[in-house]
RNA sequence: CGGGGCGUGGCGCAACGGUAGCGCACGUGCUUUGGGAGUACGAGGUUGCGGGUUCGAAUCCCGCCGCCCCGACCA
């Protein structure tokens, strides 16, 4: 029994975030390890919940014009070297087929780690005139990154995504587009998942290899460490350069299309267990949960267990089909012989946004006990107002843990303007860090090495503020997102 | 890849040269059921892999593999 009373089979998130989260993962059955090293199997529970939002964030790929494409796993060597400096951030990372159909290779093939160099090379067949442009693709698939250190869902060697692969006549347009990609993230981060996020641009340091520039967003965990939560690219004319992809524009002249990627992983499923969840487990947010309410059946004689029953099924046909803000209310009714007990943490643990309880007094009185799983907090609700009801609630949780989770960032964002003060916040549990930075790269990489926090981006809404940078004390424009990160 | 832990039924652990055991979970029956039920019986193991030492190895030695934590690489 812990402290609070309430049963728990898991590490307390306050004492080890870290075993905190494997538990959590590994006893809410969301995933497990694989016999290969790094690699991960998404199970039932886990993998709806990326089901979830992979599939919202497939509605904003498609509303804003975006057509899904496949392209293959493989990828020629010789495909991968053309960006100069795309393989060089790349090549540590690749896996790579050097033997089939029982012969060496002589051109070995790369798994994916990602699909520019590819998409480029086949898209410039397509690309004739600027009558061709846009070319808005996206693709959804896996990738293999052979990474020194894993972790479930957060750093896997092989992971699933989405990357969007797009090509403008203009560098307007790209602007827009890497915007475009960004506002997506974005929204299904903070209204699908509620995970508040931070948009901002990465550091020439940190940008992804091969690309003009980086945009991504950034979130802040329970543990004080911060997590990107989608990333977009401009890639300028440098990849299609180096495929050598030219249309005829319109004032006949032969130009690069400009062009941009963006990618959103399997990690936001980790996001979300350490944005949401607590010492009892998962909490997950209503648009995402696989169950939105579990109704939990209590008797104790054979009459109790047929009234109980009888009211429950009324209660499903009730909320057969009922609407809630993402789809079909999700109602499971838990009919397995366990104790009541059971069956609460059983649910608690997988993090079901709400539980209603049914037993005999309930029945005679027409109610049952709605119990919210963030604060367990309590309540009796007619039977009859559920389905009218079960909405709005659902819709209040939702917005219940975004707020919770702006507050606990607004409680553990700081700002420093010196060193020491810098590194007392680390110390101090963490969390982000606006700081004055002059712009060096130097002063970047000093900083990581000696406290290991990291620049997260260059916040969009960062305000003018003169300053002085942290390492060297050169003039600083405005404050920069730091902090320890995933 | 460096530092530190650790690999024994599904999970957590014990046994640390001498017959592999306990708790939870699992199966069946009965009694239970508003915060992880009780009871009886039962099933489940070539102790991560490969060598070696020994009359005898989960235990000692060597090598490998894997997992976890911290760091470097990174979504």
């Amino acid at each position: 029994m812990s402290k609070s009373g309430f049963v728990t089979s898991i590490r307390r998130q306050s004492e080890d975030f870290p075993g905190w989260y494997n538990d959590v993962v590994r006893k809410a059955e969301l995933a497990d390890h694989s016999p290969v090293r790094g690699c991960m199997i998404i199970r039932p529970y886990g993998y709806a919940i990326w089901e979830s939002m992979r599939d919202e964030l497939d509605r904003h790929i498609r509303r804003t014009g975006h057509q899904n494409v496949y392209f293959p796993l493989f990828v020629p060597r010789s495909l991968l070297e053309k960006e100069a400096e795309h393989v060089e951030g790349f090549d540590p990372q690749v896996a790579w087929v050097t033997r089939a159909g029982g012969k060496d290779l002589d051109d070995w093939l790369a798994i994916r780690p990602t699909s520019e160099a590819l998409i480029a090379e086949v898209v410039k067949d397509w690309i004739q005139s600027y009558r061709d442009l846009p070319l808005l693709m996206n693709l959804w698939n896996n990738v293999v990154r052979w990474e020194l250190r894993t972790r479930l869902f957060l750093r896997t060697a092989e992971f699933l995504w989405q990357e969007a692969h797009t090509f403008h006549a203009t560098e307007q347009e790209a602007t827009d587009e890497v915007a475009t990609g960004l506002e997506a993230y974005r929204a299904v981060c903070e209204e699908w998942l509620a995970i508040p996020v931070i948009k901002g641009r990465k550091t020439e340091n940190e940008k992804f290899p091969g690309a003009v520039y980086s945009h991504s967003i950034e979130a802040l965990m329970r543990d004080g460490k911060a997590l990107q939560g989608g990333t977009s690219h401009m890639l300028g004319q440098n990849f299609a350069r180096a495929a050598g992809i030219e249309f005829l524009d319109r004032d006949n002249q032969r130009k690069n299309p400009y062009g941009t990627s963006w990618g959103f992983t399997t990690r936001m499923v980790g996001a979300t267990i350490m944005t949401h969840g607590d010492d009892s487990g998962l909490v997950l947010p209503p648009n995402v949960a696989p169950h939105q309410v579990v109704i939990v059946p209590i008797f104790r004689s054979d009459d109790d267990r047929l009234a109980v029953a009888g009211a429950i099924e009324r209660v499903e046909a009730e909320l057969a089909g009922v609407a809630t803000m993402s789809g079909p209310l999700r109602v499971t009714v838990d009919r397995r012989e366990e104790t009541p007990g059971s069956k609460f943490n059983h649910w608690e643990l997988r993090g079901v946004p709400f539980r209603l309880e049914i037993g005999p007094r309930d029945v005679a009185a027409g109610q049952g006990v709605l119990v919210r799983r963030v604060d367990r907090l309590k309540e009796t609700i007619a039977l009859d107002a559920l389905a009218a009801e079960l909405p709005r609630r659902l819709a209040g949780y939702q917005a219940l843990l975004f707020q919770r989770a702006l507050d606990f960032r607004a409680a553990n964002s700081h700002e420093a303007d010196d060193l020491a003060g810098f590194e007392r916040i680390l110390d101090d549990g963490g969390g982000f860090i606006h700081a004055p930075w002059c712009g060096d790269g130097a002063c970047e990489k000093r900083i990581n090495e000696q406290t290991g926090a990291t620049i997260r981006v260059i916040p969009f809404d960062a305000p003018d503020e003169a300053g002085r940078c942290l390492v060297d004390g050169r003039p600083s424009e405005r404050r920069v997102l730091f902090a320890r990160a995933y």
